[in-house]
Formats: C-alpha cells, structure tokens, sequence
DNA sequence: TATGAATGAGATTTCATTCAT
DNA sequence: AATGAATGAAATCTCATTCAT
C-alpha cells in the first residue's frame, strides 16, 4: 500500500513539474507558439513522458486552465473580508479579479483564450471540471448577493443571475484594457472599472425614500 | 488615365478577392487553423500574389478585422430608429450587437480575437485604423445616451465614459454566450444578456418620484 | 543625334541610379539578402525596369564588381606618390588596399565574393570586362617593380608574376582579419599586414654586401 | 547500458550520413544551391530528422567545415616527413594545402566560403571549435619554422607570426587559381603559387656568406 | 521604355504525435 | 514508466523572372 501511494505522490508530482514548465513557457511565449517539444527540453523530460500524463495538448492546457481558475478562487477567498457588507464583498471581488488579471496575466490570458476562442470544444469531462472550477469564484458572488438580499439591502432579485451578469460585466470590462492606449487613452481604465461596478450595485441596491 | 484607373480597380477586387476567401476560411477552421496556403488554394491564386496584395498574414487579417467593424457600424445604423427615444435606441444597439455577435460569429470572432489575444500588438498606423473603425461604434451609444441626459431622461452622466462602459458589458455578456451548456445551463443566454442591459439602463434612468 | 546623345545619357543616369541602390542594400543585407524585388522598391523603380537594364541578378553584381575595382584602381591612382622610391610604391599600395577593404568593405565583400565563390561562371565578355579592370590594379604593382629592377635595387625578377604574387599576398592577407578574435586574438592584423609586405619587399630587394 | 552506448552509436552513424549528403551536395551545387529539403530528400530521411540532428542549416555546414579542417589537418599529418629539413617540411604543407584545395575542393570551398563570407557570425562556441581545428593546421607550420630556428637555419622570427603569414599566403595564392583563364593565362598558377612559398623560405633563411 | 501583377517553386523551420525499445 | 528518434505535413514567406499592357 505505501508503495502504490508513492508511486501516486511522484505521478502527481511529475505532473506539476510538467506544468510549471508549461505555465513558465506559456507566459514567456503565449499559447500558440509554446510546443510539447518546447515544454519537453525545458522540463527536462522526454516528449514521450509528457504524452504519458497527458493525452495530448489540449488536455495540458486544461489543466493549466483549472490551475487559474483555482488560483482565482482561492484569490478571492483570501480577499473578502466574511464579516464586511455585502457590497463591500462584491467590491472586494471585483478588484480581486482585476488585479488577478494583472498580476496572473499568463493566467488569465489562459482562461480568457478558452473562454474567448471561436473552437475549442473541451471533452465533456473535461469541461466539467473546468466548469465547476468555474463556478466557484461565481458562487462567491451568488452568495454576496443572496446576503444583501437577506438583509434588505438588494432589491430581490435571482442572486445567481445577478452573479452571471456581474460576472460578465468584469469580464468585459478588463478586456478594455487592451485599448487604454487607444479608445480610452483619455479615461482611466480602472477607475472606468469601478464605476462600472459601482453602477451594477446602484442598480442593486434600495433606495430609502 | 483610364489605364491606371482600371489597374486600381482590378487591384481593390483581387484584394477583396482574397479578404473573401481568408474569411470563409476563417469561418470554417478559425483563425488558427486558416493558412495563407489554404487562402492561395481556395483563391486560385498563387502564395505569392497573396503576398503582392498583403505584406503578411497579420495584415490580412487586420484588414479582416477592419471589414468587421464596418460590417458591425452598418448593422448599428440600420438598426437603430432615428426617431425612437434614447431608451430605445440603446436597446436597439444592444440587439444588434447580440444579432451581430450571432450572424456574423466569423467577424465577431476576429474582433474578439484581436481584443483578447494576449499578445498581438499592431503597428501603429493600422491600430489607429482599427480603433476609429471601432469608436465609429461606440460613438452611437454616446450619442444615444447624451440625448437621453439632453431630455432630462438619464443622469448628467459622462456620456463618452457610460458609452464605454456599456460596450464593455455587451462584449463581456455575450462571451458567456460560450457557457450556455454548462454554467448558464438553466438560465437563459438571450434573456441573461437583456436583463444586463436593463440593469444599466435603470442605473442611467432618472427616476420621478 | 542631339536627341540620340540625351537617351544615352538617360539611360546612364538610369543605370547608376539602380546600381547606387543595390549598393546600398548590398552593404545593408549582404549579397544573398539582396532581391531584385527590393532593389525595385527602394529604388522607386519597377522590377520590369530593372530587367531592362540589366539581363539579370547575376550582371547586376558583377557591374558593381567593376564599380569596385575600378574604385580600387582610382584609389591606389590616388595613394601612390609618383616621385616615390619603388619600395615605398609598394607599400602605398598594399596599404590602400588594406584601407580600401576597410573603407570600401562592401566593394571589397563582393570582389572577394566572386574571386572566391565557388561556382560563378561569369559569360565571356562579362569576365573580361572584369579581368580588365582587376589587371589595372595589379599593373600598378608591376611598373613599381619593374621601376625597381630598372634601377638595380630589386632583383632581375619577372615583374609580372611577382606582382600577381603580391596580389595573392595581399588578398590572403586581408583575408585573416576576420579571425581577429580568435586565431590572431594576441596578433595585430594590420601589423601582421606590413610585416607580410615587408617580408616580400626583403625577398626582392638586392642586398649590397 | 549496452542500450544506451548502442544508440549513441547510431546517433553518430545518423549524423555522419546526413554529413556524407550534405557534402555531396555541396560539391555538386554549390553552398548557397544545397537546401535542407535537398538533404533530407537525398538521404531519404524526413526533414524533420535532419532538424532532430542538427539545430539548424548553419549547424550542418559548421560541422562540414570542421570536417573539412580536421581532414586537412590530416592530409597535412601524412604529407609531412617527419625527418624531413624544416625548409622541405614547409614545401609539403604548402602543397598539401594547393592539393587538398584540388582534390578536396568541396571542403576548400566550405572552408573559405566561411573565411571569406562578409556577414556569418558564429555562436562563440562553435567558432571555438572551427578555430581550434583550423589552428591545428597553423601549428605544423609553427613547428616547421621553430625547428629551423633551433637548428639555425631560419632568421630568429617569431614562429607564430611566420607561420599565420604563411596560411596566408597560402590561401591568398590558391584563390588566384580562379584567374588561371584569364589574368593567370600566360603564368601557370601552380608554379606561381610554388615560387611564391620559394619567395617566403628565401626571406626566412639565413645566408651564409 | 516602363510598369507591376502574377507565378510557382522552393527556402527554412516547427509541430503534435507515435512507437519500438 | 520513460525515452527519444522519426515522421511528414504544414506553416510562413521570398525570389528571380516573365509578360501583357
């Protein structure tokens, strides 16, 4: 038994290695242009190996996909203080997810790729990992909402599909980013951020008369 | 003088020539996997001409790209009712970019490319193009959304910054569109998308009291 | 005829004009980097223009050779003091050609490349242009040493071969610079140059006892 | 263990395969003609492995050129009489070197391609390897003309520097055979080229008087 | 004379993947 | 488990040259 347990240890541990590399290359080089081969020198491995713990490239990716995804979570778990207001939550997390794309870029940039690419079609166990990876940092949200709610502070909407759209909203809006140097060359992108969020909870919250 | 007119118009159809093959491809494989190669091919031209009509692949697809943003400009026009009211007229862009995002997958997937792709970074003079194509855009939701503050309708906002914002949300809602068989599974994309706009427009609204 | 001459001198202009700028790149690219396509461009000239003044890529360079001895020619012209002891002629020369493949380092690259290129077959009346030019110089060096047996301080060689000896010295000399770095790291090649030259001069000169 | 040392093996039978077609090539088009497609093609092997071995066409043809050098190196070796007077032992080198130029002429042509080409800049450890292989050559004529010191036949002359001018000349006096048919058409280029070392020796020798 | 569109072969290089050992 | 040689298709891009206008 203490063998087959080893045996697991170093077949989990050999995966991470794979994957630091594959990250590192990722970030150096972006998606396309890093290779198994690439990831095979740099790792010290052989090609071969690398197809041994993952079925292929996709599959490599993935999980580097479900990596970030963790990370977020865990980001954002770390960020929102689970005494504060509800809206205090959803604050936190939305600036935890722009600076979780700014400083995890390659992370994000992973997550964005499979979220935003025209193909990609994940096999359906796959994408439910990833999905319920996914759903975590939603929930998150969920929750925030459904307290607010609970404490008389948000109008009483469907929290989850409050969190979907806010989701969205963040999304977007660190998309803009990439035209700061453009469109937005005279607005500030994270005070545009902000505002957008800020707007969202507006729409959220009820007014006392 | 007539010869060189004709040249010119020969040379504007074997380009559009081309940009019409490189998107059916486009449509068909996706970005990456379209070739110059397979656009030669498809064309009945040889690799080279395409190299005669465009210095490199980047600039095909940019030129690609541009297309698109015409494409989505029309689109807006022809949607929006000059004489509806500001309300209307958001909705009205709102639908057309959601309709557009559906119709034209293969252009909105190119624009989306080029937004979220990580690196890509276009020389300057072909970014200013692509970015005044694109603010032609946004600029119809700043005008909507001033004439909404002009008839005492919306918040004296800053029209150009909500503008921003707005298209920042459309852009992010109908990327969820990619999880409609997973996370959003019992919820409605379309309707999911209009509830966001909805939401913005109730932040904007004025209310009477 | 007044019409006559003025073409003449056109399609002169028109000659040098592309050779001025196959030089240029030429010195930018080198020669395998240098296409008839880019020349055309910079040049502001059609690539069909180009083939009518010149058969092909290959009598292209090879004008640029003669350009670059006949260069050579005028430089030594330049540099030897007629009034000067033979050996000091020599000397000036062999130190103008030193300076000239300094100076002049793409003449002298592509001199040296069609002296040393393995293939290259030049047509019949192409070379002897070529040889013609290539002669000039050497027979700088001949008169020198003839000059020197006429008056008894060289020994009754045949001057001819012992300028195309030189010659060889010479070339084979420049040559070793490139291995400044390395083979010749702890030897100067400009002194090492001189005290080839120096070398021969002491084989040549009559040794009064 | 045998396993390892077995494929080791193979991987240097692999190389010096590629290697053979590689030179093959080269000697029958020339340098510049003799593409990685060609190679693979000839040697019935897949571009890809050709890739597999060598890192890239520039790797390949280094690894010729020090080929070509060690086999000099070796024509050199066996030419020289060990017992031989220094004087004559630089005569066999001489015309080791005119002969290997003759009958090597494949590699001469490598090597001096590598000599003379304008741009090339090797990594720094490949050119250490080329340079150390090339001085190899250089020493059996240092040591020539360091015995000759000693035993008080040769003026008291740095052998180093005696010895790099000498390859100089060498090499200067056989790229002139490529005028043999025209400036050279009077002058046998061989005996040009022996009465050029003849010229050297008589300069390195003391005379009795 | 001059143009420039067109060619098509060919160059170098990379890649994901397989499979015998 | 692990290796690494081999593949071969495909990718991007360049080039000298031709020729109808």
């Amino acid at each position: 038994m203490g063998v087959k347990e080893r045996r697991e240890r170093e077949r989990e541990q050999r995966k991470s290695q794979i994957l630091d590399t594959a990250r590192t290359l990722l970030l150096e080089k972006g998606l396309n242009a890093t290779s198994i081969n690439q990831i095979a020198k740099r790792s010290e491995l052989s090609v071969g190996s690398i197809y041994f713990y993952f079925k292929d490239k996709e599959e490599l990716f993935a999980a580097l996909q479900v990596e970030g995804l963790e990370l977020l979570y865990q980001t954002i778990l770390r960020t929102v203080d689970q005494e504060a207001l509800p809206e205090e939550k959803i604050r936190s997390i939305a600036l935890a997810y722009l600076h979780f794309s700014e400083e995890h870029k390659n992370y994000f940039d992973i997550i964005n790729y499979f979220l935003t690419s025209p193909k990609t079609i994940f096999p359906p166990d796959l994408k439910n990992k990833i999905d319920s990876h996914g759903n975590a940092s939603i929930l998150t949200l969920t929750s925030a909402i459904r307290e607010g709610i609970e404490q008389n502070n948000f109008k009483p909407v469907d929290p989850r599909r409050q969190a979907v759209i806010l989701w969205g909203v963040f999304q977007g809006m660190i998309q803009l980013k990439k035209l700061e140097n453009t469109i937005l060359a005279d607005i500030g992108h994270r005070a545009l951020y902000m505002e957008a969020v800020e707007l969202f909870l507006d729409g959220l919250r009820i007014r006392n008369q």
